[in-house]
DNA sequence: ACCTGAACACCGTTCAAGT
DNA sequence: ACCTGAACACCGTTCAAGT
């Protein structure tokens, strides 16, 4: 797919996103974001491999910008997970739902932001913030189940620890095809399964 | 530290281990799988940059024999957890923790094992099968758990990978410090609770 | 301001050549 | 058999120079 527009649109200020979605081109093309070449993100943006750093202090800095951009993409996955339900535990389940969602339907972004960085997020404010504020869904949500009596006492980040291992783990191993499941029915349905089963065990009553 | 024997070992046969050895050095000293050099193991080693090119076909090779090694140390792990406990579900647990265990003392295995590796594991049938091992310790205490009639019914595959999720997800958080723990007795205590919450949402009973 | 081209110090991999 | 040194086609990053 070349570009196509008449007035290069390379030299007016979209170059920044330009180069993040690219790099988000090649790490699907490779399913892998470790051998991203910042050289080849320029070529395939059509310029000078010098170009990028006018725009990125280094390669980690594109990459912070798009587990950057991937958090608010998995906010909103969240938050649209859970509206119309009401009650907390299941407001808690269907963001797991959301998560795995996320995680499925963009891939390179999940890549960047968890199986390769080794960007420091305190590095990147924006990226830290963005970050923050999706695991704090889960932390809201327990809160609200503790105060209505459905879940566990206990440190709510503790248990919130607990789900987000649940979905990290799952996400993670279905988009590194470690477990044999491609049909997006069959994922959705362990993804449904699995955060079931984590909010039963994160639920009040039935002790040890 | 340097190599200190006085024939030097590097000759002999053994600079296959030491080629393992030294990438899980240099991993652990960069935190990262991902920025391995094959020519800096080398140079750690003592050897030419195209020395290693004689006991693994390519740099991925390495890695996937660096992974095979860590899935043997698992099983270990798994083992050791779970002996001299009876009960099915309680061994699950007890497995769970075992896994954390592993990860967080052999980070650098477990960052090439999952965070990092490309390596399609069917390439590497040792691999492939060490991973397999290691997995089906989970299916066969679900299978002994659903017979004593304590775990839910369902495909027992299904339930292992709730399982795994969990302990897998919770071991990259731990081990890409994404979580702000570092106290061992705190990461111990998490494991616990986290694979005891697990067991709960697996166990039979106390329906939707 | 924004981009380029040459330059530097690295890679992974190959291969003829040495022992 | 096992290892080396030169070579090739790549990297990330820097920097003087161009518009």
């Amino acid at each position: 797919m070349p570009q196509s527009t008449k007035e290069s649109p390379y030299h007016h200020g979209n170059l920044r996103q330009s180069l993040i979605d690219a790099a988000l081109e090649l790490i699907a093309e490779k399913q892998d974001a470790k051998t991203l070449s910042l050289r080849e993100v320029a070529r395939r943006v059509g310029v000078s491999h010098a170009a990028p750093y006018r725009h990125f202090a280094d390669k980690e800095a594109l990459l912070a910008a798009v587990a950057e951009e991937g958090f608010h993409l998995l906010l909103d996955y969240l938050h649209r997970a859970m509206v119309h339900i009401d009650e907390p535990a299941r407001r808690l389940q269907a963001s797991g739902v959301g998560y795995v969602r996320f995680a499925i339907a963009h891939p390179s972004h999940y890549r960047v932001m968890f199986s390769t960085l080794q960007v420091d997020y305190l590095n990147y404010p924006g990226l830290n913030e963005a970050g923050a504020k999706a695991f704090a869904v889960m932390v809201d949500e327990i809160m609200a189940g503790q105060a209505a009596g459905q879940m566990k006492t206990g440190d709510p980040q503790k248990l919130a620890w607990v789900s987000w291992s649940l979905v990290h783990g799952l996400s993670m191993l279905l988009i590194e095809h470690q477990l044999p499941l491609t049909d997006e029915q069959d994922i959705e349905a362990l993804a449904e399964f699995a955060t079931q089963s984590s909010m039963e065990g994160l639920r009040l009553g039935d002790g040890p």
